[in-house]
DNA sequence: AGAAAAGTAGACCATTTGGTCAAATAATTG
DNA sequence: CAATTATTTGACCAAATGGTCTACTTTTCT
């Protein structure tokens, strides 16, 4: 009756999204050259004439996939100031991430093959946004250094330590699941999560927050 | 006069050489699917008849890179005993790692690749090896914690941490390089060096031995 | 020297694949 | 209802690409 179409109800959104959906499982799995638009139309089921009606291009497509992987950076994080406790902000940003890591697994693989390859699709956007964003979080730390709540330190190297360390489960999933001998389960990342929050706490002198110690689910 | 061909000698396997050279740096810029035969052969200079007279298949090409790429995985890790000291073992892994990501990033994107991919192309004999020595080296962690070498934790996911971590600074150089606003040189790689081994030693409640402390180069 | 093996290289082919076209159908609107 | 717009779909095409075939040259071995 009403029409409430436009974004995300109507024909045209649902396909959408549901390419969307089977392209970002494509493109995880065999990368933007290995995935054929075909393959990404049978996963839709739809003829493969219909995805490019919706998306005039491959690139396109893959860049769409892309755009919304972006938005799983946003965290708590971001918005911590120099006020806060920097292991609660740690912690809960690590086991913010840790989670990414076991409930997006695909959009993370994605994004890790996008900046192996250069991330040439990368826009300028993303660039400026992230840099600048690296940069607040940089002066934060060191603000936290300054008062005393961390110890002398490059923050630089200790995000790159908690992206890589928390991707690492959603990247590298496949060498897990093989060396374990069976797939990590939602446990499993818990306990993850309390050893690394552990390790990069310790490694700061800072300690753990009482609710990351025990076996307990956060937030 | 003499022959002293077969392995590294004569024209056979210096053009095996290149061509593997050359094969290595279009995978790791653009994957597997990414890379014709035809890019590998101009890289090396060779008509891309040449290639496949050496190397029957793009994929049995792709293969030898890859199972190249497998030996930096060595380390003198894998010969520590509960006798020697985690801090110092710890300690001198990452640095190695460390130099395989600054010296190798090419061989360290192509495994980040095959892993995100699911790992088709690393054989069984890999997995096996590779199970083989994380049981071994998980078993001297539990050792060094009997022992009172090491606090009580996961082995395994200290492990993680650290290849996470050293990798990182190969596999998401474009992503480093565009934050920093340039590429980092091996003084970069000492400092972040020296930050990883403090975090993962002060994580383990380890001191850091003296000479990891410094701007000194080790080993 | 002469035969056999190793290496070089152009022409060519079959398949895959991103993308276009045109035609048909369904939905919406005036 | 008529017209316009949105969507669906098969047929088709040109480019890219992995790989083969054949022929030629160089090296090596007896």
């Amino acid at each position: 009756m009403t029409k409430l179409r436009d974004t995300d109800a109507g024909v045209g959104a649902t396909n959408k999204r549901n390419i969307l959906q089977a392209a970002e499982k494509c493109f995880a799995q065999f990368g933007f050259k290995g995935t054929a638009v075909q393959k990404i139309a049978d996963e839709a089921n739809l003829p493969k004439t219909n995805v490019l009606y919706y998306f005039k291009t491959k690139q396109e497509l893959y860049v769409a996939v892309l755009e919304e992987t972006l938005s799983l950076w946003n965290s708590h994080f971001d918005r911590a100031t120099v006020d806060d406790d920097p292991a609660e902000v740690l912690a809960a940003y690590i086991t913010e991430k840790m989670e990414v890591s076991r409930t997006h697994p695909q959009a993370s693989k994605i994004f890790a093959m996008e900046i192996i390859n250069c991330a040439q699709n990368l826009t300028g956007y993303f660039d400026e946004e992230h840099a600048k964003w690296m940069e607040g979080r940089l002066a934060l730390i060191d603000q936290w250094i300054e008062v005393g709540k961390l110890p002398q330190l490059d923050g630089e190297y200790l995000l790159y330590t908690i992206w890589a360390s928390t991707q690492h489960y959603a990247d590298f999933s496949a060498q897990i699941t093989r060396l374990r001998g069976r797939k990590m389960i939602k446990a499993d990342f818990e306990t993850a999560t309390r050893q690394l929050i552990q390790l990069v706490l310790g490694g700061c002198n800072l300690p753990v927050p009482s609710r990351y110690i025990e076996n307990i689910d956060v937030e």
